[in-house]
RNA sequence: GGUCCUGUAGAACAGUCUGGAGUGUUCGCCGCCCUGUCAAGGCGGAGGUCGCGGGUUCAAAUCCCGUCAGGACCGCCA
């Protein structure tokens, strides 16, 4: 053992011990006549200290060291003198003499600063990353996710739920996301797909009889990226045999307290996590992810303007659209400006146009419209809205979707708190619902159907007689986790039923020969008894996102890639040699090769590197 | 595929709107001084392809066009 104590345990009641601290050179104070390093590692900061008359040998070698060297200190821990001592430092009561400092790594200058208060570069912090993980925001996040997967692991493992691997070398099944391809060697032409999520695989866990399977798994789609979202990321994964919605819902928010619990913020979640069905939740807040943190609900005015002899909206009431509204509170102290770019943003996002108005301290309404509606009609807007001196409301006439997509939005613009922090940290704290009964289907955009979920999502029990007659309407055994806005996770029961199987296929446009080309083998495996089972997916690192109140899952990923997919440290990803595609069977086309030669000229000459 | 923001010394920025010598601030780095600091302090110093390319101009970090990189978002993400 190279070190006696980590830099972050000694104590008074460490007084007299002979000790050895290895870290990394936080600081060096350089007085003169007395010196300090302080030693830092994962734990904390020791100090130690040299004089020139006291530790002769120590004093020198310590001279030399600099920021961020490797050391190994040894000494005897004493007390500071009194008055030296640092409240704010757990170690600060003590600290240790250098009789004899080993310098286990000199450093060169650093290309990115440690210290917590500067905001640095993403692009450099991803290039230096060994460097970033050194500092105690990535050190909190990535001992917080291992912390949450072992305490999420225990809850599941109480419950009879196994933990079983799935391949990542699989079979593609050309739905929802594109594949990321590796070609193989060994069958030159034909290639594996990474799995968008292990779906598939757990059911045929199911038709095995694991009965309960859980795994903390890797995914991957090649789509674009967004803070919430990277090429590879990981899902909680989970499926049951014999299991309902209910238990599901019930495993997931027993793994969900556990996980709160392990990140130290336990008792954040409601007792009663909210439901809300997936039309609610479209009406209410224009979004099947809702951020109940962000203001009230829309509200249908239909009922107050019906027969009204204002145009715009009773043109739109005629069409058998309707007039929505939401109460922003407080927000009637906006600048003309400001309400003029709301106007533009409703449109920029589909709305014909959008309706302000201002609440007066008379509880009058002040608005450019206002002199078109009738006095009942002002009331009524006010009653249904709840308003109140100060506030901003905000009308919208449109299709039921449209206005409330709308309003959804602008709810979020102009209401929705910044991150996830805790409120007696002063944050909004966290806000969870379910959203239930999503629809089984939707408009694919060419006069057909496409599943919302996935095609092996079982129609709502009360709706499989509308399969035939009217499928759009169906509803789904599809539920999803929301916190704070985000979608935390999707789950839903799956189909055991041959003949319904068949028919979602046949309501989807798929050929059986299609169909057969691309799950016979869960099929064929489904005809050898199969139990009813559901299941569910945690976005493992948009859940930790929250946990640690980051803004992206950047900041919860050791090693996170770019929004291009590319991976700043290493390379990746990168051209590789002609032997080497030739080893699989792949050519380049001369538009690659372009690319790849640009791209290689881009690194040499420009100063991006 | 699209919209928007950003790019100036090792780092964080100001300077860009309204063109006039690479001007400046903080941190870091190097040297000297300093015996109780803990974001130590004082003095001095080094360090720049203003992302890259082109254009306008007597003159471009600044204006225009293109491009690259990073970020936010829309599309996309069963």
């Amino acid at each position: 053992m190279i070190r006696t104590h980590t830099c972050g345990e000694l104590r008074a009641g460490d007084v007299g011990s002979e000790v050895v601290v290895c870290g990394w050179v936080d600081s060096v104070r350089d007085h003169g006549g007395v010196l300090f390093v302080d030693v830092r590692d994962h734990t904390g900061v020791t100090q130690t200290v040299a004089h020139p008359d006291e530790q002769p040998e120590g004093f020198a070698a310590a001279e030399a060291v600099r920021g961020e060297w490797v050391v190994a200190v040894r000494g005897r821990v004493r007390m500071r003198p009194e008055g030296t001592q640092n409240p704010d430092l757990p170690t600060g009561a003590v600290e240790v003499p250098i009789d004899a400092v080993e310098v286990l790594s000199v450093a060169e200058p650093l290309p990115i600063p440690l210290d917590e208060r500067t905001e640095t570069d993403e692009i450099l912090r991803l290039r230096h990353r060994p460097l970033d993980l050194r500092k105690e925001r990535l050190q909190r996040n990535l001992r917080t996710r291992a912390r949450v997967s072992a305490a999420v692991r225990a809850a599941l493992e109480a419950e009879g739920f196994v933990e079983v691997e799935t391949p990542t070398l699989i079979r593609s099944t050309p739905e929802g996301a594109r594949d990321y391809l590796v070609p193989s060697r060994q069958t030159p032409g034909s290639v594996y797909a990474l799995p968008q999520s292990p779906q598939l695989f757990k059911q045929l866990l199911m038709v095995g009889g694991i009965d309960r399977y859980y795994q903390i798994a890797r995914c991957w789609r090649d789509e674009d990226l967004r803070a919430d979202r990277q090429p590879e990321f990981t899902q909680l994964d989970l499926e049951a045999s014999f299991a309902e919605p209910e238990d599901v819902y019930a495993w997931i928010e027993a793994a969900m307290r556990a996980a709160f619990e392990a990140a130290g913020r336990s008792g954040e979640l409601p007792e009663t996590i909210p439901r809300l069905t997936w039309h609610d939740a479209m009406d209410l807040y224009g979004s099947d992810k809702p951020d109940l943190r962000a203001g009230p609900p829309i509200v249908d005015l239909a009922g107050v303007f019906a027969g009204t002899a204002f145009k715009a909206f009773a043109a739109t009431l005629d069409a058998g659209g309707t007039v929505r509204g939401w109460r922003f509170r407080g927000g009637g102290d906006l600048t003309r400006n400001r309400l003029d770019g709301l106007i533009e943003r409703a449109q920029h996002l589909g709305a014909k146009g959008l309706v302000w108005m201002v609440v007066e301290a008379d509880a009058s309404l002040r608005a450019p419209v206002a002199k078109f509606l009738s006095d009942a009609e002002l009331a009524g807007i006010g009653a249904a809205l709840d308003a109140e001196p100060g506030d901003l409301l905000l009308l919208a006439a449109d299709t039921a979707q449209t206005a409330s997509a709308v309003l959804g939005q602008l709810r979020l613009d102009l209401d929705r708190p910044a991150g996830h922090a805790p409120v007696e940290a002063g944050g909004a704290g966290v806000s969870p619902l379910w959203v239930v009964d999503f629809p089984l289907f939707e408009d694919d955009g060419a006069g057909g159907l496409t599943p919302l979920h996935h095609p092996f999502t079982s129609p709502h029990r009360d709706d499989v007689h509308l399969l035939d007659t009217d499928p759009a309407a169906v509803r789904s055994h599809a539920y999803d986790f929301v916190i704070n806005g985000v979608e935390m996770g999707s789950g839903s029961v799956r189909i055991h039923d041959a003949a319904v199987q068949a028919r979602m296929f046949e309501i989807l446009g798929m050929e059986e020969a299609e169909v057969r080309s691309r799950f016979g083998f869960l099929l064929d495996a489904f005809r050898h008894g199969v139990p009813p089972h559901a299941g569910f997916a945690v976005g493992w690192d948009r859940l930790l996102m929250i946990l640690c109140d980051e803004r992206s899952i950047r900041e919860v990923i050791a090693f996170p890639k770019t929004q291009t997919g590319a991976d700043p440290l290493t390379g990746a990803p990168a051209a590789v040699g002609d032997d080497v595609l030739a080893d699989v069977g792949l050519q380049m086309t001369p538009e690659a090769r372009a690319v790849a030669a640009a791209e290689a000229g881009t690194e040499a000459g420009d100063s991006g590197a």
